[in-house]
DNA sequence: CAGTGAGCGAGCTTCCGCTTGACTT
């Protein structure tokens, strides 16, 4: 009997859908994209309508006579990709390498359960080219703004630079915001706070209003002078105000989400995270139960639960939690508009399996990432937290003070997952009435400064990226490496700070690329590419209408933009010439101006003598794995080394101001 | 938490998006 053929993306996948399927049906992952551009040149025909040059990629070529020699023994081929463009794309590329005459049969499914793969298999439909067309000119815009203008800055700048779609505006984004912090004044303002005594608690409130208008203390002396004015005044409580308030769970994890709770309560970075997940998503062995997935696909865009694992997770909930924390009907979510939603959300794949009884086979952080998964998938389906809040008015004079508490009278969802933002102070107040009269225990002023905006972390610059539609759950992570890896970008405890050549990139490519480098303009690609998917648009007029003026610029910049040199103070030891600065992949260095006719070069010192007694060297920039120190010039000799030059703040305490 | 790292380097680089592996000599 022959068996038919059928082609998924991972191999984990394809694990579970054969054990569904059953022994007639022989299946073969294609571990992404079997075919793809040239990666070292542009493999795109400019002046002949941008045909792409296609070619198997080296990695999958193995993959690819796999697929091939498993199709000629079988009649019927199954294309069960994932049900998104580049899914689309992947299964047109490889039937494109197989045989026309045998039986081709286009499979869609949105969940991994026997269900939902058996009825994708009784209703087989064809590839969607337009959808195709739609990856294609994906691809070819992103080849040609990273092909073209990584070489610009080669130019420019220095060798191994790069530029792109994604990584250039989130490289802006970090420099902006760093720009921000550097424009930025901190102004002062004082707060006043009253500690009050009821018949027999103490509570405290702040004032909020000046003669109904909002209070605004700018300084110590405005500060003395409202204290003064209050003196021997009356409190009084002229309003008390009680309400009860629904906070709502929030969806279950999605890749963007999950790494931003990861980041927030464990510290993982983004690349640590997808990681963990892998390995979790792939199995873990579990004793008898043999390997098992213990959650389901990472690196997706939607909430979507499968009808099955809601069903569980509400019995789950109300035999463990009982019937007052189980809405009447499931809690729906909806994915934002752009997303794709070839997968579910990142759940367990069984809420049967709790952490604590798998935590023997985890390593303490699977185990930390499968709880978090857990409980936020299970929080995702109870009922609201209930809260009472108060609110309490007090008049003393022309002054209103407030004081707000808030009471848990129902954990509902909390039960199981804390939420970022409960971590205000506990102001628990005393019962209190209209008219009552409060003792003034003392008069609390406080000074304080306006905050500048926060750098970006990975997580916070993730969730703009993801807002903004720019990148894929697959890109997230590696965008950041590259930015990183670049020296665009420095992490520092966590978060990023743009380096002075990240701000050369940044500044060239914002001058003179302003379409690509706006953070809209991934948003209206996606709008072109729909209206490809619709049928209204052809793939080659998206790209000759971006391309034209695009070429007009790059021509521009390379005839404008002179490669800055630097001449410095410093003259060559071997011929006397100036020094100049020039960039290398690690960074700036001097070079004889006479390069390549006199190749003396030396690094650059900040120029400060080594503190080490008798020690002639000078201190100089390092970088290690865990960061960077100042060390000699005269290493090994002298080994002296320092977090900050003498005199001045290391990093983290600057960071603490 | 302590301790980290040289020498070179400039010119063969690069994109985004799918997915994990690793053939022989």
């Amino acid at each position: 009997m022959t068996k038919s053929l059928v082609i998924v993306e991972s191999p984990a996948k394809a694990k579970t859908i054969s054990k569904i399927l059953g022994s007639g049906f022989k299946i073969i992952p294609s571990m992404g994209h079997v075919v793809d551009l040239p990666k070292t040149r542009m493999g795109v025909d400019i002046e002949n309508n941008f045909a792409p040059h296609f070619i198997v990629a080296a990695k999958r070529k193995k993959t690819l006579s796999e697929i091939k020699a498993a199709a000629k023994k079988a009649d019927k081929i199954y294309l069960a990709t994932d049900p998104d463009r580049e899914g689309e794309a992947i299964a047109w590329n490889i039937k494109e390498k197989l045989s026309q005459n045998k039986k081709y049969f286009r499979v869609v499914f949105h969940e991994i359960t026997p269900q939902a793969i058996k009825e994708a298999f009784k209703h087989p439909a064809d590839l969607n080219v337009k959808k195709v067309n739609a990856q294609t000119a994906r691809r070819v815009l992103d080849r040609l703004v990273g092909y073209l203008l990584s070489p610009l800055l080669w130019r420019k700048i220095a060798g191994g630079l790069s530029a792109g779609r994604v990584q250039s505006v989130a490289l802006r984004l970090i420099v902006e915001r760093e720009r921000e912090i550097l424009k930025f004044t901190a102004q002062e303002y004082w707060e006043i706070a009253a500690e009050l005594k009821a018949v027999h608690s103490k509570f405290i409130a702040k004032l909020e209003k000046i003669e109904d208008k909002k209070a605004e203390i700018k300084n110590e002396a405005e500060s003395a002078a409202v204290i003064e004015d209050l003196k021997g005044k009356e409190f009084v409580v002229s309003e008390v105000r009680e309400l009860e308030k629904k906070k709502n769970p929030l969806p279950p994890f999605i890749t963007s989400t999950l790494q931003q709770d990861a980041f927030y309560k464990l510290r993982f970075s983004s690349a640590r995270t997808m990681l963990i997940a892998q390995q979790l998503y792939e199995g873990v062995e579990l004793g008898k139960e043999g390997a098992v997935g213990l959650i389901t696909y990472m690196r997706t865009d939607s909430v979507n639960v499968a009808q099955g694992a809601i069903k569980e997770v509400r019995g789950f909930i109300q035999e463990k939690f009982g019937q007052e924390y189980l809405p009447e009907s499931p809690n729906l979510y909806k994915s934002k508009k752009q997303a794709q939603e070839a997968h579910e959300a990142i759940r367990p794949t069984s809420v049967s399996r709790v952490p604590e009884s798998v935590k023997e086979s985890l390593t303490p952080e699977q185990f930390k990432l499968y709880t978090l998964i857990y409980n936020r998938f299970l929080a995702s389906q109870m009922k609201p937290a209930i809260y009472n809040v108060t609110s309490i008015d007090i008049r003393a004079g022309r002054y209103l003070f407030r004081a707000s508490g808030s009471k848990l009278i129902f954990k509902g969802f909390t039960a199981v997952y804390e939420l970022q933002e409960e971590k205000e102070e506990k102001n628990t107040l005393p019962p209190l009435e209209k008219e009552e009269l409060l003792e003034l225990v003392k008069l609390l002023p406080s000074q304080h400064f306006t905050k500048p905006p926060p750098r970006f972390s990975e997580a916070s610059l993730v969730k703009t990226l993801e807002e903004e539609g720019i990148g894929r759950p697959s890109t997230y992570a590696p965008t950041i490496q590259t930015l990183v890896y670049r020296d665009y970008v420095r992490r520092l405890k966590g978060y990023l700070h743009p380096t002075e050549l990240g701000c050369k990139v940044n500044d060239l490519l914002v001058e003179y690329f302003t379409e690509v480098m706006d953070i809209k303009f991934t948003a209206g690609m996606e709008d072109e590419l729909d209206e490809v998917e619709e049928g209204n648009l052809e793939w080659v007029k998206v790209i000759n209408d971006f391309y034209t003026p695009f070429k007009g610029k790059l021509d521009y910049a390379n005839e404008v933009i002179q490669k800055e040199v630097i001449t410095t103070d410093e003259v060559c030891a071997t011929c006397g010439k100036p020094m100049v600065v020039k960039w290398s992949r690690k960074g700036k260095f001097l070079s004889c101006s006479d390069f390549p006719n006199c190749r003396y070069a030396k690094s650059i010192t900040t120029g400060i003598k080594c503190p080490q007694e008798g020690c002639l060297g000078e201190l100089i920039e390092r970088r290690s794995r865990r960061g960077l120190f100042y060390g000699c010039t005269r290493y090994p000799n002298c080994t002296y080394t320092a977090k900050a030059l003498p005199g001045e703040k290391t990093e983290e305490e600057k960071q603490e101001k």
